[in-house]
DNA sequence: TCCAGTACTTGCAAAATGCAAGTGATATGT
DNA sequence: ACATATCACTTGCATTTTGCAAGTACTGGA
C-alpha cells in the first residue's frame, strides 16, 4: 500500500494551508464522508457515491489519503482481489471538520439529508461521540 | 459586483457536497482565512497571502465567493480604484469550519502559528465569539 | 502631462479532471 | 482445464483549471 513518510513541502506553515493541501479538492472529503457516515470500505462502494466520482479520481484520492495517513488499506484475508479501506485515528479526527461543514451548508443552502443535520444540531458532542464509537468498533 | 441568485446545479443534495462545491479548492478558504483572521480587505492585501496566490486565481475566487454570497465587495468612496471586500454573515459562519480545520492540522501535522492554535484550543467558544465581535465591529 | 497605484486580464504551458474503454489478477462455475 | 465474473485499478484522450509573468484600463497624485 502507498506509504510516504517524508515531510511534504508546503506553501506555508499555516495549519489551514496544511489542511487544504491535503483536503482542498472536490472529492477527498466526500470519500471521507462515505467512510465515516455510510461505512463504505471498498473501492466499489466508493464508486457509488452520490456525486458520481470517476474511477481514476477515486484511485488517485485513495492513494493520496493513504499517503497523508488519513486512510489505511489492507487486503481482505479471504479474497486477494479485495481491498478494505478504513479511517485512521487522524482520519476520524476530521469528524468535527466534516460536521461543521455540513451544518454550515445546511444553514445557508437548500440541501437534503435533513435527518443527519437534525442529529448534528440536536447534540453535536453526542453525534461526534457516536461517530467515534462506531469507528472504534471496527 | 458579481451577483448570481439562481439555484446552482449540484451533483447531489448532500450538505457536504454543497460545501465542497463552493470551497473545495486550494485557495478559497485561505482567502477567507485572511479576511477573517488578518483583516485583509483589498485585492492587493490578498495577493500577499502566505502561500503566494496567482492574480488570475485570486480574481476568479473573489468573484466566485461573491457569487456564493460568502463575500461582499464595494467600491471605496474615497478612491474609485479601490475595492473593499468583506465577509457576509454567511461568510463569518464559516469560522467554526476554519477553526476545526486549523485544529485538525495542528494536531496531526508539523505546523506554525502556534499562538493562534493555543488560543483556539484554550477556549473555542471564546475564540469564535471574538471572531464574530471583530466582524460585527466592521 | 507623466507617473504611480489598483484591480484585474491575457497568453501560454503544465497539471488536473472526467469519460469510457481497457487490463491484470483472483475467484467461481462448468 | 477453460470460460466467465469480479475487483481494483490504468489508460487514452479531450476539456478544464492552475500558475507564471507580462499586459491593460482606469483612477489618483505630482
Amino acid at each position: 500500500m502507498a506509504r510516504k513518510k517524508s515531510a511534504p513541502k508546503r506553501r506555508s506553515g499555516c495549519p489551514l494551508n496544511a489542511s487544504v493541501e491535503m483536503l482542498g479538492d472536490r472529492w477527498s472529503l466526500l470519500i471521507i464522508r462515505d467512510m465515516m457516515l455510510r461505512g463504505f470500505r471498498s473501492y466499489k462502494e466508493f464508486l457509488e457515491c452520490y456525486e458520481g466520482i470517476a474511477t481514476n479520481i477515486l484511485a488517485d484520492r485513495l492513494s493520496k489519503l493513504q499517503a497523508y495517513g488519513i486512510v489505511a488499506a489492507e487486503r481482505d484475508p479471504g479474497d486477494a482481489r479485495k481491498i478494505t479501506y478504513s479511517l485512521t485515528a487522524k482520519g476520524i479526527d476530521l469528524a468535527p471538520v466534516l460536521t461543521e461543514m455540513v451544518l454550515w451548508a445546511a444553514a445557508h443552502e437548500d440541501t437534503g439529508n435533513q435527518a443527519l443535520v437534525r442529529q448534528m444540531r440536536a447534540d453535536k458532542r453526542k453525534f461526534l461521540a457516536g461517530v467515534r464509537r462506531r469507528w472504534a468498533a471496527g
